[in-house]
DNA sequence: CAGTTGACCGGAATAGTATTTTAGTCAAAG
DNA sequence: CTTTGACTAAAATACTATTCCGGTCAACTG
């Protein structure tokens, strides 16, 4: 018997929702994969939803670790943005766990998982917003609402990395990066 | 019986579409409301898909009359943009056809419903990115890819009109215009 | 006896089937 | 000729039977 149940059954867990999605995942299924009895696993989470919002705690603290670790105080608030979010973007195109919760939500709508991909939109946008305020303090770009600019900001990045190939050519990195700096920054930062 | 019973059937489907939507209704129910045998709709539309295709290329026709009216040319670039969009995005927050097929798109997805509205918004966006290539080219604004720049401007507005209001107080005519000032056109523009 | 387990329960989802509805046709009526 | 509504086949819906699954807990184990 493994010395970390709990650990196993995170990782069994996170196996199954990447693979079969929330709805289609049973605990059967993650006792089985993680090598417990059921009951097990309600020793260390209270049900269902329980277990998969710690997961996606974890998968939120994750992202934001990419998202720090990518940002460098030499470079501008802009790059510094850029960069964050093709990192966050990036990692919810990739991972697959979020993947597969994308086409649940599309697919079936199940309401956990709305209102899971709901809380990473926001925490997104709240680190967005923190780094907009810094940078407004630090005088690296004009005062502006940080909550409204963040908002603009996902959106658009959003619509350009997610929605504009649905109809067009796909758009490269770097042309994202160039449509944020002609039509968003332009006005804002300051040299 | 009625001396244009095209007209008839086109106003009896308008209005069973605005109440219960596209799936809902039936030519049956058309025909009743039209006071013509079901047959009849049948000599003026080959079936009913192009029966609400006809009326929704007269909803599109109008709503360009209507974003038309309100553009003046003694006024600056941003501020017809603003007035234009809003009366489109007015028109599609209060017509009652267009309210009832965002709402058939939301709860069933009706692929004919879908399949217009993409139309509807292909008409907004080219609408847009006429009236850039137009002002670019009179010097009004700066040099700019008008198909990029009027996808950020619709999806911008989208999300504050009806997006933004869904977790947050909701934003005013006048605040919208503010925010585009202030984020978008802020830096195209030529004073 | 603390920690673990899987058989078991009831409600929910799904599959299978019967019934109704509806887009489109066409022979008859006007 | 044009108009019509009864008709048809296919699709949608309602209904029922069956399976599935989250969560519990009495029994088991070390």
């Amino acid at each position: 018997m493994s010395v970390n149940r709990k650990q196993d059954i995170l990782n069994a867990a996170t196996k199954s929702f990447s693979l079969f999605g929330y709805k289609a995942t049973t605990m059967d299924q993650v006792a089985k994969l993680a090598n417990v009895g059921k009951g097990t696993i309600y020793t260390f989470f209270s049900n269902k939803e329980q277990l998969f919002n710690e997961i996606i705690m974890d998968l939120i603290k994750q992202m934001e670790e990419r998202a720090s670790a990518v940002i460098d105080d030499a470079n501008s608030f802009e790059e510094n943005v850029h960069h964050a979010l093709f990192e966050m973007l990036g990692f919810r195109k990739e991972h697959q766990l979020m993947i597969k919760l994308f086409q649940e939500q599309r697919d079936i709508g199940t309401p956990i998982v709305n209102e899971v991909l709901d809380k990473v939109e926001d925490h997104i946008l709240s680190f967005i917003k923190n780094k907009i305020a810094t940078a407004i303090q630090r005088g690296e770009m004009k005062e502006c609402d940080p909550e409204k600019f963040a908002y603009i900001i996902l959106v658009t990045y959003i619509a350009f990395v997610f929605d504009w190939e649905k109809k067009r050519e796909p758009l490269s990195e770097n042309e994202i990066a160039d449509i944020f700096k002609t039509y968003i920054f332009n006005g804002l930062s300051i040299k």
